[in-house]
DNA sequence: CTACCTTGTGGTATCGATAACACAGCGTGT
DNA sequence: ACACGCTGTGTTATCGATACCACAAGGTAG
């Protein structure tokens, strides 16, 4: 049997007995078509399963109805939700999104753009891998590509913006590690070139100064944003003259492996080493309500960042940037202990 | 500043004063041109930041360059390594991957795949909502583009098809409980149109028989496969005049939620009810390992199953179906208990 | 009865790229 | 010197849809 596959319109107005024209019509749901010559038409779209290409349709009109994500891990139980909302919210609004994930990696992040762009999606919700970033997304702009960032800002960059509160999650973080009795608190952070890190940084140092405590560099150490990046941040801090009493990590994966490398030299958490940290991560937390942490809005961050996008396509925002900061969620739970 | 996102082919054959063909030759890096052309080409193409169109391109070639995933639930930390290793497989062999996320909900699959043909992907790598997905895989086939299930199979379905061996996994789940003293082991599952619970039920059932166990059909429930499934199933298992010791619940998710209701009913697992479950929960095992589990390669399904299809588009794969069937790894920790 | 509008439909150009073919210019073997 | 082949380039048709304009048939106003 012939795949329908190549169905064009021009065979449906062929079995239908009417112009490729008529059809279009009917597809388009234009007012200007006789009942009579509607059911007919569609009788014949239906009998060739006839889909129409959005290939050409995007062709001629000059929109694809397709939009991108972009983050820098899929597999991130933070950057799960932002997909799972920003996918029902783009599907709802009638567009399809595709899904890129770069690994954080600048290169990749680039490579991922550029096909954007020849893909031409009407705009891109993007979690920029850092503050190097901006080179691509000027790049988009310039492009007529119309992006929001979500989670991370870029300095520079006058787009639409999504993020949670970072500086202010983190200062309500660390205040509690100090009212608790703390007063050697590290933190376990990424390059000061994402915007997060950045403001989890001061949040930290905003917290420290009001409190009176001494910032110590030795304190805060710098890792990869993954378990391993926590394992090595941590253990580095363990082997201190002085260790820390309590640590602040910069996200939820940090954790794990900073959790990890504490049980390594044989220590526990929070008895030995307090820990806290922004990000939930759902199922764990269901499963053991373990880690204290500052549990930011990840489906939101998606959803919204997707609808502003959407308006802004659709001519229906304001011509003034936006920007959104959504306030984190404090969840105390045992990994910060009850203090000293 | 004008948007070069309008820039066409043409535009950069009158700005290098070269015909369109030429230009069309070397983005395509195709032999015959000048070094001297191509050069001239190449810096109108830098200058005006011209991309060339996919859509263009994929009208007139016949391909896209796209291929979709359709899973039930991004969020379940199973599917969402299925998306990674899917969309890095995509992306290396050239590809994009549009991701759609059905919710498990046969409508939105319908919905899903119709839009999937009308972009004219060349191949969808799905895990079905159930056997019920029948119908829309066999329009896929019509129309012909290539697909690949995994984890899941649907009966009369002859495609390539990656899963997880539910059946053996389950079984060997069944005889560890068995084997720790076990004799009321009950089953929380989901409708058994789907084939992953219908394998695991088999497997179930083997153990139970090959041990001379009864099997008792009120040990077996039905529940949406989320934790509020889990909830619901144990709880009205923790309420039978002869609660069973012992349960094996379809997945993790599930999992999640019968612990929540072990809890809710002042007991503990494993001391009052021992429990595995099928697939781990990556970050929450390195956190506190606590579930015994049957883990699934779920990396492997998204990359197997999306080399398959890309071998399949390419004309590369043998004309036979391919069936792989992936074994899953047995992980004993604490949630299946010491024995009676 | 004529001018004009509305309704339903068709014809043709077009979106941005590439396939298929054509062809000029030059080198080469005999 | 001629047929032939290769190189580099251009011309035209085409992919599948829609925009834009044209137009016939019938209704309505004056």
């Amino acid at each position: 049997m012939a795949t329908p596959g190549n169905v064009t319109i021009k065979d449906v107005a062929r079995v239908s007995g009417v112009s490729s024209m008529t059809v279009s019509r009917v597809i388009n749901d234009s007012e200007r078509v006789s009942p009579d010559t509607r059911r007919r038409v569609e009788q014949a779209i239906a009998e060739l399963g006839y889909v129409p290409s959005r290939l050409a349709r995007g062709l001629i009109r000059q929109k694809t109805g397709t939009l991108a994500l972009i983050v820098p891990d899929v597999a991130n139980p933070f950057f799960t939700l932002v997909v799972r909302g920003a996918e029902d919210v783009a599907r709802r609004a009638g567009y399809r999104m595709i899904l890129c994930d770069t690994r954080a990696d600048l290169t990749i992040e680039r490579e991922v753009i550029e096909e954007m762009l020849a893909h031409r999606v009407e705009g891109i919700v993007i979690a920029p891998v850092s503050d190097r970033s901006k080179g691509h997304l000027e790049r988009l702009a310039r492009f007529g590509v119309q992006f929001v960032l979500i989670d991370r800002t870029v300095p520079g960059i006058e787009s639409d913006v999504v993020v949670g509160d970072s500086a202010g999650g983190a200062r309500v973080l660390v205040e509690h590690l100090i009212s608790l009795g703390h007063d050697r608190i590290a933190f376990i952070t990424e390059g000061n070139d994402v915007s997060t890190a950045r403001d989890r940084r001061a949040g930290y140092e905003a917290a420290l100064a009001a409190a009176g405590l001494p910032l110590d560099p030795s304190l805060v150490v710098r890792a990869t944003v993954d378990p391993r990046g926590g394992f090595d941040g941590m253990s580095q801090l363990l082997e201190l003259d002085e260790p820390p009493t309590a640590v602040f990590t910069v996200n939820n994966l940090v954790a794990l492996g900073a959790i990890e490398a504490v049980r390594a030299h044989e220590l526990e958490v929070p008895d030995d080493i307090a820990l806290v940290c922004f990000d939930d991560i759902e199922y764990a937390s269901r499963l053991y309500p373990f880690l204290t942490v500052m549990a930011q809005p990840a489906e939101t961050l998606g959803t919204l960042g997707t609808q502003l996008l959407v308006e802004r396509i659709e001519g229906r925002a304001p011509e003034q940037r936006r920007v959104v900061v959504l306030p984190a969620q404090f969840v105390v739970r045992k990994s910060s202990g009850d203090g000293r």
